[in-house]
DNA sequence: GACAGTTACTGCGATGTCGTATTAGATAGT
DNA sequence: ACTATCTAATACGACATCGCAGTAACTGTC
């Protein structure tokens, strides 16, 4: 079933390169990256920026270190997007008193409202992949996250 | 079953952030982005580079435009891919008759060697990922595949 | 076969990413 | 309390990414 002929994209061309789970990771994450990039650029945040101000968003922010591990990126570039953020008047630094060279993020009303935005950009994308992913999308979400455990797992190891 | 208590790691905090497949694409590509990127780190090859030179190995080759849509990148970034990879003489242009404003990428020798020694290290990695993830591997694998195909279909659009 | 529109690629400049080295605060051993 | 060690964050510089604008070559229409 679902083998009728479809439109031919770049991806058919292309099967030899899923051929295992970390190459198809990468390369399916590039189109889904690159597919947020398009849908959410007139609100000049990028698909990278909307995540981060998603997590940001909920409960009482993270601080940099947290977000660097996160998001698995090193802490020099979280601290350049810290940088951005505040100049933007995205972020706010909450002192940390229990360790005063740390701090929290948190999203200010102005990056509230940029979060917002995107994300109504966002939804509708989302719901297409979510629809034409039909009844296999929960599944997906959850294969997603037990293979990023199984990568934390062997990072840390 | 498989609910015993693990020791914790970064995803595990992090569970929000997994609600929906492209999120969850985007934390997990990262997470396999940067460990792909340390254990290859010795060859001078970075995980994207990697993953180009891979394709590259394979057939005949590639134009830099097949090489943009299927890797979901800008022409201009590929632009500057072929000219870095020139430089260091893993690759070569091969003139196309048929089109002589674009030519093929094919891998040099040294190229080639490169890929394999960047294989090489790669490939314990792999192996730990598809033995951790057990008799989902190859689940995991498809439905990789089929978010992609989702993906360019909306893009298509 | 000329002209309009499209497509393949690239130079350049702006900005983003990240490694190295540094600073300051936390933590542990004595 | 003192010092060694570790950890959080950053300044700075090297290089990667990509938008814009441009050139050259192909394709279709007449």
């Amino acid at each position: 079933m679902s083998n009728e002929p479809r439109t031919p994209t770049p991806a058919d061309m292309l099967d030899p390169g899923l051929g295992n789970v970390l190459f198809g990771t990468w390369l399916t994450s590039r189109a889904v990256h690159s597919l947020i990039d398009d849908v959410i650029k007139p609100t000049g945040l990028d698909a990278d920026e909307f995540a981060i101000y998603s997590v940001l968003s909920r409960g009482e922010g993270m601080t940099p270190s947290e977000l660097s591990r996160w998001m698995s990126a090193p802490a020099t570039t979280v601290s350049s997007y810290v940088k951005r953020f505040e100049k933007r008047g995205h972020v706010d630094r909450v002192p940390n008193v229990e360790d005063r060279r740390s701090y929290r993020l948190t999203l200010t009303a102005t990056g509230r409202a940029a979060h917002q935005k995107a994300g109504e950009l966002f939804q509708p994308t989302l719901a297409d992949v979510e629809e034409a992913l039909g009844h296999n999308e929960p599944d997906v979400r959850l294969q997603l996250l037990e293979l990023r455990r199984v990568i934390d797992a062997i990072v840390t190891k």
